[in-house]
RNA sequence: GAUUCGGUAGCUCAGCUGGCAGAGCAUCUCCCUUUUAAGGAGAGGGUCCUGGGUUCGAACCCCAGCCGAGUCACCA
């Protein structure tokens, strides 16, 4: 594949890269590097006099260099942060030959460069901490410009800010952006947080199923896919439900399991087609019992992760302290609009979201319309943890009765910052009770709802062996996650979030275009006009094609003959033919 | 899907009422031994997203399209 697109920059490396080889200097070497030292223990444990930071051995980016003649300074950035380094010729060169200083140090590291230095911590005259360096290795030679930002004291001047770019190449934006790398590190912190808690109280995290025969636990579509041994359909697990209830009827007390889930609906700052959920199953508590732990566990990851119960998020301050508020579904719908709707049947229901303002759909039963009007009207202007609870059986149909509420079920959903983050319920371990609610949802299909959960055999006949009375617990982690790191959308805590394909630029080889007869120095003209397929050339207009090659040859003072007009018309019949 | 904004040098962006394509940083050459966005002198670098149209003349105006972002709607 012939590479016609490189920048000036780029040829520019690739040039430095035999320059280096010529001096017998491997640019990506096998060797280990040892690291004794961060750039984070200097700043944090060396000043002036201090003892142990003679002999250090450092390495990572080279993010600045200022040459002064004999002597520079330069900016070295590991994973901790960044050091300001001196290099000073006679130091590094100690004898005759000052060629690693001039030249390999000089011209041919760049910017991006990632290097190991050997040396020891001083304070400049400015009172800065550097490290004075005696020797440096290059341990990779980069190839494409990095474009790293630069800071003054008042100002920031950002780069990499298209966000496209940034998700696309996330190892760039890892690079330049530090506190990027920040963000990812508490997402990180904060599951350790819910594994450590969830490992304290002795429950056991388990693995089940991604690929699964009949897809539940879950109101939404999923992906389908196929086996070709077992010559049958598989669906990318939805939820993992139903699985760990299988193994609370199997004799565990208590599993959970971090599981990605797939969902093969819309995209949105909230939605990734992949997400990430920790779900949790307790035998013989009950909702109230999960509602503590939820709090309890969610407190602690705002302080393992901020410091405080108290969270930034956008506007808000989000306060993580325990207790919560909890108010049942139907008293927080009476709050927020002061209709009473716990006695009505569908019909009056309908008329009420019309009352409200709230959009409603023929598919829609008692409890989707409940839903509508809470999503509506109360779930965006709850920013404080809260606990709505006590919920439509119709929209429940994996939960238990209520002990005491005609029509309801135990169940509750934790809200912050107006989403939800967290559903649970006391589960549903009636056999007889499961199949029936199950049929009610087939009814839901054939009334058109793409999303009811369809039956499954093998968990119901679970259910007949015998669960005992069970606390489940699902928590969306990229949405806890977005809220502990205030960040505004699903995509800037997924390390590699969902994008469209990646618009590929085809190149044909040189050999294609001289083989319909354009002359062989033509080609690279052909490719700064913008002609990179024989698709392409066949589609130009041949007087602009021919205009377009004249006026490049021109500016980039090729001197080549120009083609005439004739021989452009004849690539391109050749081309059409071709 | 609806709607708003955007696409100009490697990066960040300016470009007025249509009149030679610009700045800072980065890159290259030269000077400089503790600098602080180091400095000084010089240089290279462009499909102004694409295709039409209007015009003596288009980065700019008009039409169509492509790509992206934000907001809204359905789903966690």
């Amino acid at each position: 594949m012939s590479t016609p697109y490189l920048s000036d920059q780029e040829l520019r490396r690739r040039e430095e890269l035999a320059q280096l080889k010529a001096l017998g200097i491997d640019p990506y070497p096998a060797a280990k590097f040892e690291i004794n030292c961060t750039t984070q223990k200097i700043h944090e444990g060396f000043s002036e006099g201090v003892a142990g930071f003679d002999t250090l051995s450092l390495a990572g980016r080279l993010t600045n260099k200022r040459i002064m003649g004999k002597a520079s300074f330069a900016e070295l950035e590991d994973s901790t942060g960044k050091i300001q380094l001196y290099f000073n010729r006679d130091e590094i060169c100690p004898g005759e030959d000052k060629t690693h200083y001039n030249t390999v140090f000089k011209k041919l590291t760049s910017l991006g460069d990632i290097i190991g230095i050997k040396g020891h911590a001083f304070v400049t005259q400015t009172g800065e901490k550097s490290v004075f360096v005696k020797e440096f290795t290059m341990l990779c030679k980069v190839l494409r410009p990095i474009p790293f930002r630069t800071e003054t004291d008042d100002k920031v001047y950002e780069v990499l800010t298209d966000t496209e770019q940034r998700y696309r190449m996330r190892y760039l934006d890892l690079i330049v952006h530090p506190e990027v790398r920040e963000v990812f590190r508490k997402r990180t912190k904060m599951v350790q947080t819910m594994r450590d808690y969830l490992n304290g109280k002795g429950y056991l995290e388990v693995e089940t199923p991604i690929l699964q025969p009949i897809y539940g636990g879950a109101t939404a579509r999923p992906f389908k896919t196929h086996h070709n041994t077992l010559d049958m359909t598989l669906y990318l697990r939805i939820a993992n439900e139903l699985y760990l209830k299988r193994l609370i009827v199997g004799g565990f007390d208590g599993v959970y399991e971090f599981s990605k889930d797939f969902r093969n609906e819309g995209m949105s700052r909230f939605h990734n087609p992949e997400f990430t959920q920790v779900e949790l199953y307790v035998a013989y508590k009950d909702y109230e019992w999960m509602m503590d732990l939820v709090e309890e566990m969610v407190e602690q990851v705002a302080i393992a992760t901020n410091g405080t119960t108290e969270v930034q998020v956008g506007d808000h301050v989000i306060n993580f302290k325990r207790p919560w508020k909890r108010i049942t579904m139907y008293d927080s719908i009476k709050e927020f609009t002061g209709v009473d709707i716990s006695a009505m049947d569908e019909a009056t229901m309908r008329q009420a979201c019309k009352e409200l303002d709230v959009p409603v759909d023929d598919t829609m039963g008692r409890g989707k319309l409940i839903d509508e009007i809470f999503g509506e009207k109360v779930e965006p202007f709850l920013i404080q943890p809260t606990f709505i609870t006590d919920y439509p059986v119709e929209m429940s149909p994996l939960a238990k009765k209520h002990r005491s509420k005609e029509g309801l079920v135990e169940r509750f959903e934790g809200i912050f910052n107006g989403k939800e983050f967290c559903n649970s319920f006391s589960e549903l371990n009636d056999p007889i009770d499961q199949r029936e609610r199950f049929e009610s949802q087939l009814e839901l299909v054939k009334r058109g709802d793409a999303e009811a959960m369809i039956l499954d055999e093998d968990f119901l006949r679970s259910l007949e062996y015998g669960m005992p009375p069970t606390a489940g617990l699902g928590i969306g982690i990229d949405r806890l996650a977005m809220i502990m790191t205030n960040q505004p959308s699903i995509q800037d805590v997924l390390f590699f979030p969902q994008m469209k394909p990646e618009k590929k630029v085809e190149i044909a080889s040189a050999e294609t275009f001289t083989a319909l007869g354009v002359r062989e120095e033509l080609v690279q003209l052909l490719y700064k006009v913008g002609i990179t397929t024989v698709e392409g050339l066949r589609d130009a207009n041949p007087n602009k094609l021919h205009q377009d090659i004249c006026s490049q040859n021109k500016k980039l003072k090729l001197g080549l003959k120009n083609p005439t007009k004739e021989e452009v018309t004849q690539w391109l019949a050749n081309a059409a033919t071709a």
